[in-house]
Formats: C-alpha cells, sequence, structure tokens
DNA sequence: CAATGCTGCTGAAACGTTAGAGCAAACCGA
DNA sequence: TCGGTTTGCTCTAACGTTTCAGCAGCATTG
C-alpha cells in the first residue's frame, strides 16, 4: 500500500475506457452521461480509491470550499481561553455540516508589509475568514473587512459598522450583572475589573458597569486586566489597598474573577460576606469553585455557529446585513450573596 | 478595492517586462536571475500586493503546506475538553515557526467508504496528519498509518506498536499519584474512576492504579466514565453505593473528578477528611476549587509541539523511530489530605 | 426523407504555478 | 580569433481538475 502514486480521473477514465471529462462529468452527476457509463465509472472510482486531488480542483474552480479562523493575537494568549475552544465547537459543528473545511490562522507576522492571515485569504486558501478577538483599533482588520473579501468578525468594530458580525449583549449583561449587585444586595461601593480596554468586549462591559452604577459611576474605581487570571489578582490587591469600604467586585471574565478570588482568600477576605464577586462568561468550572460563581452566561457555541453560518451564506452570494447580537443572561450562583441553590 | 481581481504572476510578468518564469524565479530567489531584475521584480510584486495563489502552488509542487489535525470524536466531545486547546497550543507554536499551516478535520463521516480525514490525505489538502485521541480500536487509525502517509498519533496505540507516537507516561503517573495516597497518607480503600477504555489513556491510567494497588487490586472499585464532569458524578453515587468504607478516589481526569467533588459535597461527605480526591490532567482550573485538586500534571502544550515537530520532519524526510513518551509530574494540592500550599 | 433536436460522449482550453531545457549574448583564456 | 564556459533570461510542459464547444449517431417531426 505504501508509498503508491495517488489514482487521479486519468487512472480511472483508463480504466474505464472513456474520457477523463466524462470521468469528470460522471462523477458530478452530471445529466449529460448516460447512466451506464454513470454507474459503471462511479464504481470502478470508487473500487480505484479515487479521490479529487483539492489543490487542483481549487484552481480551477476559483474555490477551496475552505474557511479560515483567524486569530490575530498569539496563540498561547487566545487559545487559552475556554471562550475560544466554545467558539471552535460551533464552527466545526456548521463547517462540517456544509462540507466546509476550517483552515486555524494565528500568525501575525508581519511579510511584505501585509499580515500572514490576510494573505491567507489573497492566496484562495481560504474562501473566506472568521476574526475572532482582535482589538478595536486593529488596522488590519480594517483593511480585510476593505478588501471586499468574505469576513465576519466575532465581537463588534464600532469604527466598522457595516461589516458582518456576530457579537453579544455586552453593555446590557454587565448592567444587569451590576444592577445585581446594587438592587437586590443593595451594595454601593462596588469596583469593576475590565478587560483590555483597546478590546470592544471590555468597553462595553465598562460601559454597561457603568450606567449601572448610574451617579456613582465617576467614584466606581475601575481597574484594567488583560483576561489573564494573574491580572485579575494583581487588581484585586491595588482595588483592596485604595478602597477600604469596598463591598464587591464585577470582574470582566471568570479567569480574571478567579484570580480576584484566590486574592481575597489568601487576605482571609470571605467571599462574598465581606466583598461580592461577579466574573463573566460562565465557561465550564465556575460552578465549581468555592462560593460558586456569580457570572453572565456567554452563548460562544451558538455565536460561533452563526458566525460559520453567515460567512458561509456570504460566500454562497447571500447577502448579509451588519451586527447580529445575541443576548447573555446573568447566571446567580453564590459569590453575589445569593443563597447556594440546591 | 473591492472586487478587484487577484493580482498573478502574468501581471507583475507584464509589468516588469519579462516573462512568467522570471518573475517566479527571481521571486524563489533563484541564482540565475541577475541581481538587478531581482530586485526589480520584488518590488513590482510588492507594490502590485501579489500573492501566490495557494492551490497552484500546491498543484504544481505536490505539496501543500499544511498539516491536518484530525480529531476522530465528535466536535463536541472533544473540542470541550481542555486538553484539546493545549494541544492546539503547542501546534501552533511549532507550525507557525516553520511556515505551515493548520487545517482541523473533526468529521467522521463515512463517505464511499472512506472516512472523512482520510480523504484529507488523499485528496492532498495535507501533507500529513496528526491523529488526537482515538479509540484503540479505530480500524480508521490502522488503515491511515498503513497507508505510508505522514502520520503521528498522539498517545500509544500497541496495535500500532511501530507508528510514530507522542505521549504521557500515563502508567508511571496513576501509580504516582496512587501510591502518594496509600503511603503518604496510609489510605487503603481506594476506588478508580476510569476513562472509556478503548481509549489507552484510560487503559493506562488504570493499569497504573492497578500497579500501585499491589495485592489489593483485584478488590479495588473500578467505574469506568467517559471523561465528562456528568460521569464522574455518576461514577462517584455508584461507588458510595457499593463501597461504604471508601476512603479515597483517583478520577482518570480532572473533569471527572469535579463531577466527584460537586457529588461528594452535595452529599455533605468533607473532602478530602472523609474522602481524599486525586484527578488527572491539571488543566488550568484544578487550583480553584474548593478544596484544590490534586493531580497529575500532563505536558499537553509540550505533547502537541513534539507531534508537531516530528510530523513536519518526517514529511521532510527526517526519518521519526516509533514512540516518544513524555514524563507526567503529580501536582499536590489540597484533596488528597495534603496541607494547603502558601 | 430532409430538417431538426436530442443524447452521450470527446477534445481542448484554462486555472496559476514551477522546473528544466534551450538559447542568445557576454566573457574567458589561449 | 576561436572553442568553451558563464550569465540571464525565455519557452514549454506539466501538475489534475472542470467546463464548454463540438460532433457523431439516433430519434422525431412535417
Amino acid at each position: 500500500m505504501s508509498g503508491r502514486r495517488a489514482v487521479t480521473l486519468a487512472d480511472v477514465a483508463a480504466a474505464a475506457g472513456v474520457s477523463v471529462s466524462a470521468v469528470s462529468m460522471a462523477l458530478a452527476d452530471h445529466p449529460r452521461i448516460g447512466t451506464t457509463t454513470k454507474l459503471h465509472v462511479q464504481t470502478l472510482a470508487e473500487q480505484l480509491g479515487y479521490v479529487s486531488n483539492s489543490a487542483a480542483r481549487s484552481l480551477r474552480s476559483q474555490r477551496s470550499g475552505t474557511i479560515a479562523l483567524i486569530v490575530p493575537n498569539t496563540g498561547q494568549h487566545v487559545f487559552g481561553h475556554p471562550y475560544f475552544m466554545q467558539l471552535l465547537v460551533g464552527l466545526s459543528e456548521v463547517l462540517n455540516l456544509r462540507g466546509a473545511s476550517l483552515l486555524v490562522s494565528t500568525n501575525p507576522d508581519e511579510r511584505h508589509g501585509v499580515v500572514a492571515y490576510e494573505r491567507v485569504l489573497q492566496s484562495k486558501a481560504g474562501d473566506g475568514a472568521i476574526v475572532a478577538s482582535a482589538a478595536v483599533d486593529d488596522v488590519n482588520v480594517l483593511r480585510l473587512v476593505d478588501s471586499g473579501l468574505p469576513v465576519v468578525l466575532v465581537g463588534h468594530y464600532p469604527a466598522i459598522a457595516d461589516a458582518v458580525s456576530v457579537a453579544v449583549t455586552d453593555v446590557e449583561g454587565a448592567r444587569t450583572a451590576t444592577e445585581h449587585l446594587r438592587n437586590v444586595h443593595g451594595l454601593t461601593d462596588i469596583a469593576h475589573i475590565s478587560g483590555p480596554l483597546n478590546h470592544q468586549t471590555s468597553i462595553d462591559r465598562l460601559a454597561g458597569f457603568r450606567a449601572a452604577m448610574g451617579v456613582d459611576a465617576e467614584h466606581a474605581p475601575v481597574v484594567a486586566g488583560d483576561f489573564d487570571e494573574e491580572s485579575g489578582r494583581r487588581a484585586t490587591r491595588e482595588l483592596l489597598e485604595s478602597n477600604p469600604g469596598l463591598q464587591a467586585i464585577f470582574a470582566a471574565n471568570d479567569e480574571m474573577a478567579y484570580g480576584a478570588l484566590l486574592e481575597l482568600r489568601g487576605r482571609g477576605v470571605r467571599v462574598p460576606e465581606d466583598i461580592a464577586l461577579v466574573g463573566y462568561d460562565d465557561f465550564g468550572v465556575s460552578r465549581l469553585t468555592t462560593p460558586a460563581l456569580t457570572t453572565v452566561s456567554v452563548p460562544a457555541v451558538e455565536v460561533g455557529r452563526r458566525a460559520a453560518t453567515r460567512l458561509l451564506d456570504l460566500i454562497e452570494g447571500i447577502a448579509q446585513h451588519g451586527q447580529e447580537t445575541l443576548p447573555v443572561t446573568l447566571t446567580i450562583r453564590e459569590s453575589c450573596g445569593c443563597p447556594p441553590s440546591t
């Protein structure tokens, strides 16, 4: 078996005693090929183990059948986040269903002034791209969208308002979470640990927090982290030192909330009795901490599904209109001060 | 900018006033092209934004520059596991470094008797493949290896002993973990929640457990789960009901350990005072549970790196010899009964 | 039975690239 | 001045596929 040359259309054609084009058309179920020949060719192709060469097919048809998932950040930073896994689950589900492949492109390496992921599209290795978690000021994203190639953005980019994007209601989610702390638990001194503020998600969650804080917003302490656990820990240290009366912390994602939890626990501060804590994302393990983390559940799998669906539709020429926003929901557990649910 | 036709070698050639082949050779830095022409062509190509068409290049060079990551299980099942993400981090790191792309193939859909991921290689969409987490009895894996195409397996497959693979010392890891419970904490009634026993990882971890249990191995209760949290919960219920004297549970991965923790907590059983708990994998959040989970740390990122490296070497014709095994380490936290580290 | 229309195939061209053979011009030592 | 080498490019073919015009042969029509 080993080392055998791949079987091509020509091989099948020779075996069937017809022309190469006849074989191609027979396999494509072309109406102008006789039923007998068609059947004969098809069984023969299967017997010989014919598989069409994807490079040749792409070259001829100007279509690769592949879409690129573009992750501008460096591998470690983004794959590490569970958010990404969920996105992948949703993406691959739809792509499998519709017979497309997934090319993962993480390399931000710039060459000849063109970032790697722009090259992916220009080289026609992918028919379109899904861009995950780029900074709002990433000029390459803007260029990619402007290039007219099929692109779907995950998250909103106000600077590219007309781009096709799929996001979640981050402002509302953050507001709801903060309001829960204020209205249900009657807390007033609430701090926010935000994500990196060049990401729209961070901006929106901060905006939601501020909206909920109303007139107190200008005094409410905000420290920026970078979505990593360690930064949550650092931010918490900072907050505790400069805000003695602090009653609650709302972190822009769960990992930073874990960091906060660890830091608070390390200092003997009880959660939620002394300080209440709320996170954001709800990927997997927020249930398992003690206390279980109250957080905002983000439907990342569904975001992935929608992004893939819209991109494939776009590629097929079905026009897509602007932004799509999926709702998030507040998931109440114990870290906010609510009683444990059975 | 939108809708512009892609610029090809011919365009650059026309602009430079030389032949297409001259342009091709100039861009490839061929020695037989004059320095002046070379420079001229290169600047011109950059100006025009030339990017070589990957389909044409693949077709001509019989090389796609892409490797496939094959995940026989269905998307949800496998992407969900953090193990997979770590693997991806390691893979993409090496691939980026060496200028290769990553094609993710999850669809196990069988068509014409050839599974989708075998088609990926036969269609030359990928130059080689990394197979992650297939069942030991998956005949397709065997066929893939037998086909002579470059394949690296993640994990060992005793049935295909001569295949190139990268795995971890699961038997030793499980034995060390179990011995810790026995020797350090003096526990005797220890149960194991195994993974699905058609996966070598599960088999090895069970073997390690049995080895550590010595003569008690035959009485030691073992319940098989499927690596999911819920199955850990179910297994724990089962174990508690039929083993009143149970002192410890060793779960074959962390997620099942979480399930065990949840179940024990729900029943008011204290961990580790009443029942000690040890997991396996150590991906991310085991630190955050209460008590923090004692577990076996698996260097999954490094496994990814090694697998990618070996596959690329294999593709370049550098022979690879059999199995490579990376060491795991026991990470002691609190759930086994050890005191919390500061 | 000539004109027309199907049916079922073949042949050629094209997709964009690369590699090797070929060929002129320049250069060299003798 | 001449064989021979070197330099710098062009030409051609090939990778495997798809598509479309073309063309027989046969059936249908008036």
